[in-house]
DNA sequence: TAGATTGTTAATCGATTAACAATC
DNA sequence: TAGATTGTTAATCGATTAACAATC
């Protein structure tokens, strides 16, 4: 009802999950020295329209000037302390496999606002071994890093037999945020987030589509529309063009 | 209107992406050996609810039998003709750096469905170089590999600095499915679909609750809820706790 | 038949969009 | 003031959910 940023106690999943992009948006704007800017302008540099991105920034007040737009580095701040990035979060990658250890090495998880404090492995034979600057521990180092360092974000990237025992392993631990690169549905209690990163379910949605795009491919070349007539159409003969 | 298998047609964004979360779910359900699967069991083994599924699985047909439930085998085999994995789509990773090495080893992009039949990279000191099996090839091998290789799915893991570049030029050589690692919006022609998977993105929006529940935890200590005054509350101070 | 479970309906909820009054 | 652009409204669209008739 009001505009006021007490309306801040609930933004939209939806709206969140955009706010990332908003700030990046931002970032490049700022450096390349542009001071201000518009709803549109924004809103095309996000990939999004502008009537979202404004709905999208009235949930977190009233950040624009009507007539001239949005100061650059005022808004990025805005979302920053939104997105809670005005601290460093403490994150730990547990399964040093070829993914882990790519994470460890990733500069996308060095970005403002989060800290990589930890890599841990259940086995053995990797402990000790030093990736990115850290030495691998094990699970065992979870009760002190969470009560001296802090840690707040736990990363699996384990096989996902494993998965759930790690997941178990940190909530025990007392972390409440969760990252799975594990091909797995975790089961945590109600105060526990996890997001899901999946490499084969993204591919697999895209052969959903690219497998469209083949088939009316195909039809189009026999006419306007191989289903016109209301027919259930010829067996989908899928076909690798 | 009909719940016949042309409604096809147009299956809702929402029940593409759970797809293939069931279609693993059964999978695994057939590795113990279960035969006949009722929809709460299915759902329960999926993570969503059993009224989700149902409606989901009814944009595909009338696979189940009432009183009884779906048969694990067949309803995973139509859930992969819808998907597109009844054939093999034919993939190739840009940019070998960690990540594209990570990515190129990685059993996820192994699926049944799916073919890594290219590493491909800019820098000239890469090529040549083996792989997890393949040699890393130069961007000029586009055009042979889509002609001779069906190339449908191009993964890229670039820095964000090449990877609109990079999409240009899988785009020009006929690619129309992308997978994007790098954290940045791609432009690409309506035809093309892009997936993004952003790990900087995760992180955000698992602080963004993160920080929501620290200052939860820190109002409920001086009674019921901080803000009941209706106040705009004090400035959120945040904690590493 | 009696019991079980699907597939569908209808209500609810949340997200998107276009339009425009407010206002710099 | 005139021009520009925000923040909000209201309409539309799509997704979720619970309930239940259909039916094995």
């Amino acid at each position: 009802m009001s505009a006021d940023p007490s309306a801040r106690r609930g933004i939209p999943d939806a709206t969140v999950a955009r706010l990332p992009e908003y700030l990046r948006a931002l970032t490049g704007l700022a450096e390349r020295g542009i001071t201000s800017v518009s709803s549109e302008e924004l809103a095309s540099a996000a990939g999004v329209r502008s009537a979202k991105l404004r709905k999208d920034l009235s949930h977190l007040g009233s950040y624009g000037v009507r007539g001239v737009g949005y100061e650059v580095d005022h808004l990025a701040y805005q979302i920053s302390r939104e997105l809670g990035l005005t601290q460093d979060w403490a994150v730990a990658i547990i399964g040093m496999g070829n993914l882990g250890h790519a994470l460890a090495a990733y500069s996308g998880f060095a970005t403002r606002g989060f800290r990589v404090v930890a890599l841990l492995d259940q086995d053995a034979g990797l402990l000790g071994q030093e990736i990115a600057g850290l030495t691998v521990q094990p699970m065992t180092a979870l009760d002190e890093l969470v009560a001296e360092q802090g840690l707040a974000i736990g990363v699996i990237a384990t096989p996902a037999a494993s998965a759930q025992a790690v997941c178990d392993q940190l909530v025990a631990a007392g972390v409440r945020s969760i990252l799975n690169f594990a091909p797995c549905v975790l089961a945590v209690p109600d105060d526990v987030d996890v997001r899901k990163v999946d490499l084969s379910t993204e591919l697999q949605i895209l052969a959903f589509h690219e497998q469209r795009k083949a088939l009316a491919a195909e039809g189009s070349l026999g006419g306007l529309d191989g289903n016109l007539d209301g027919s259930l159409g010829p067996v989908p003969k899928a076909v690798n063009r």
